[in-house]
DNA sequence: GCATAGTTGGCAGCCTCTGCCATCTTGGCA
DNA sequence: TGCCAAGATGGCAGAGGCTGCCAACTATGC
């Protein structure tokens, strides 16, 4: 379903254990090229900055990029998956008879606290979510890796508890849009100099969310 | 907000009264690339369309392709935006005492009707939708104009009522949300050759939709 | 009819992205 | 330890997307 080209390469080397030299290298470089990125885009907007400018600060070749990257906008928007993966994971226990909304409130109830709990991204986070506003090609390609993400959790939903598909799209469209909308709150306050804290928004957004009606 | 060349005209000669010869071939033109870039991408596939094709079928020089379209996923996505303003409007009325969600409701009901009252244009929804489901670039395309009419929708919500902005934010998002899975349950029924009605869908999703509680 | 403003097409040019190949590095294994 | 298969990298060529500019043309309003 991607058109990236290498977002999906699982290593054989990683099975075996821990990292080894060749994927620890591709992360720092992945590293250095969203580095690179992010300090163009907010220079020069992303418009005006090209692959070549971005690579080259990177020391690494245009063609390269394009191997680790598929497009500029993605070089920022990188991401482990590890929030995906553990969702997933949650999803993919589900028995049944469990309340799948439930469950994915709870678990990422998990997940924005051990957010909160860790500071240390977070200027990241912020620095791409305050370009996203302002660049619209970025926030499309962000939207794009929700939707793809939304799409997978419909998937392992229907996987796991043989729902009816149009519940499964309402399920996780509602935990996607919920997620949505407490991270843009997330990013508002905190650029407003608020200390603001992501399972306080999360429940507000929720509160918000239910007396819609 | 949008990086397209024209999507944004306004011309004057609208405002005088009816189209006018200039704005008459404008849209026709319109429709003979969409259709050109329709078949096109059908036949083989929109990364393998190329601009130069899609123009040639449509009897126009690629350079004029780009004012009026400003991407080939574009040209299939082009709308009238009856919809959209129709919504808005609706909207801009709204008093401080209304209830935004019930109306927003009470709107798209009527839009419905009139959408399952005149199939006509089924048909070509359906390709498009078709296409969507395989092609990724266009459903990004896609997603981002949904995206962006939600955007509108928000503004308009602040505009007219006055209320937080991230309560206009869940009021727009949720609306957008249980329209897409309606129009995405609608396209998967007519696919399967049942005669789909938008409001019946509507009615039904809204439905699942409160079950979650 | 005539001036004006908007439309069209061609051209040059930049940028994005991919396939291919030669070169070098890493990781596994004798 | 040394060798070999599997990757990773960079360069190059080339197709395609997209824009600015200019010259020719055409609807519109007076």
């Amino acid at each position: 379903m991607s058109a990236g080209a290498t977002d999906e390469t699982e290593l054989a080397t990683e099975v075996a254990g821990r990292p080894g030299l060749r994927e620890r290298r591709r992360r720092e470089t992945l590293r250095d090229i969203a580095d690179a990125a992010l300090d163009l885009f907010e220079r020069d907007g992303v418009a005006a900055t090209t692959v070549d400018g971005i690579a080259a600060a990177a020391g690494v070749s245009p063609r390269t990029f394009f191997r680790l990257c598929s497009t500029k906008e993605q070089a920022v928007l990188t991401d482990d998956g590890d929030v995906e993966s553990t969702v997933l994971a949650a999803v993919a226990e589900l028995g049944p008879d469990d309340d799948p909304a439930a469950e994915l409130e709870r678990c990422w109830d998990h997940l924005a606290r051990a957010y909160d709990a860790d500071p240390a991204g977070h200027h990241r986070v912020l620095r791409v979510r305050r370009l996203m506003t302002h660049e619209p090609t970025l926030l499309a390609a962000g939207l794009r890796q929700d939707a793809e993400r939304t799409e997978r959790l419909v998937a392992a939903l229907v996987e796991a508890t043989g729902m009816p598909l149009l519940r499964a799209r309402a399920v996780a469209a509602r935990f996607s849009t919920v997620l949505q909308l407490s991270f843009e709150e997330w990013a508002h306050r905190a650029e407003a100099g608020e200390a603001a804290s992501l399972v306080d928004i999360y429940t507000e957004v929720r509160t918000v969310w239910r007396s819609l009606g």
